[in-house]
DNA sequence: CCTTGCTCCTCTAGTCGCTAGAGGATGTAG
DNA sequence: CTACATCCTCTAGCGACTAGAGGAGCAAGG
């Protein structure tokens, strides 16, 4: 240790990777798409990130984990820059996302249903008789799943 | 209709995508990856698809709509050519597809129970008190959820 | 016969959100 | 001073398509 507990304002992409739990690749591709904005950089062009950037970055993570997609992420983020502006628009964000969500689990119940039938009925002896081939097999009215 | 109802055995791929419910881009890229077999041409070099070729092709479809991915489905359709064979292959491909879904939906209801919550406490003001941002911007531990 | 307009052909490049690797510079500890 | 870790930029790859360019074939109407 130099001098740590003093100063010790901002740290390396790596250490920013750890206390965010985003790997250092992925922290240099959101700064590339423009999610977060570039750093400070050492003299030796090391990016330096503050306790804010670490902050924005944990709020990007945290969305992504929810599903998020980088563009709910960069609206999301620029409402978070404006408190004094109406939530309205970050509230539909997540309605929509939690619509999508519902949508998804409905159907991948659906999915598990028929999985189930399948490896249930399947009395693991030749193809010939083997549901799970047979269930592929059958005719399939369109969209009715997925 | 020129002779149609005696035999009439194949179709272009236009009429391939609209029986079975798969795109034609996606059927000829499911033949460049080697998924399904090229079919035979006419003169004019169009693809024309059989009724062996339809019901592979509606096999894949109902595969991909269960999620399984184009190396299972593979797998599948070479089964699906030997029925002689154990279909414990198959079984196993069903098995662990299920498992999967199982821990997507379970994932996924997490997702939807915390996003449930930012949308039940949004009172819909200003940004500064908005829930969504707010769950957004809570310190949070790594590897909760997704 | 000829045009119109549809379907078909091949090929390349783009999508999303990363991830992997090459090839090199910088920083730190022994 | 020499390892070695960490950092830098850049390009390419993943899966499963999707979109578009640029052209050929074909059936039907005028």
């Amino acid at each position: 240790m130099t001098e740590k507990s003093a100063v010790e304002e901002a740290v390396p992409i790596g250490e920013a990777a750890k206390r965010s739990g985003v790997k250092v690749p992925t922290i240099r591709y959101y700064e590339q798409i423009g999610l977060l904005a570039a750093p400070a950089r050492t003299e030796g062009n090391r990016r330096l990130y503050t306790r804010t950037d670490l902050r924005r970055l944990a709020f990007v993570r945290h969305a992504r984990e929810l599903g998020f997609d980088v563009e709910a992420i960069r609206t999301l983020l620029s409402l978070q820059d404006h408190p004094d502006r109406s939530c309205a628009s970050a509230d539909a964000i997540a309605q929509a996302r939690l619509a999508e969500v519902r949508v998804r689990i409905a159907k991948l119940k659906a999915l598990e249903a028929e999985l189930t039938r399948m490896v249930e009925e399947c009395a693991c002896g030749r193809v010939a008789e083997c549901r799970v081939i047979e269930i592929l097999a059958e005719p399939h009215r369109h969209g009715t799943l997925a």
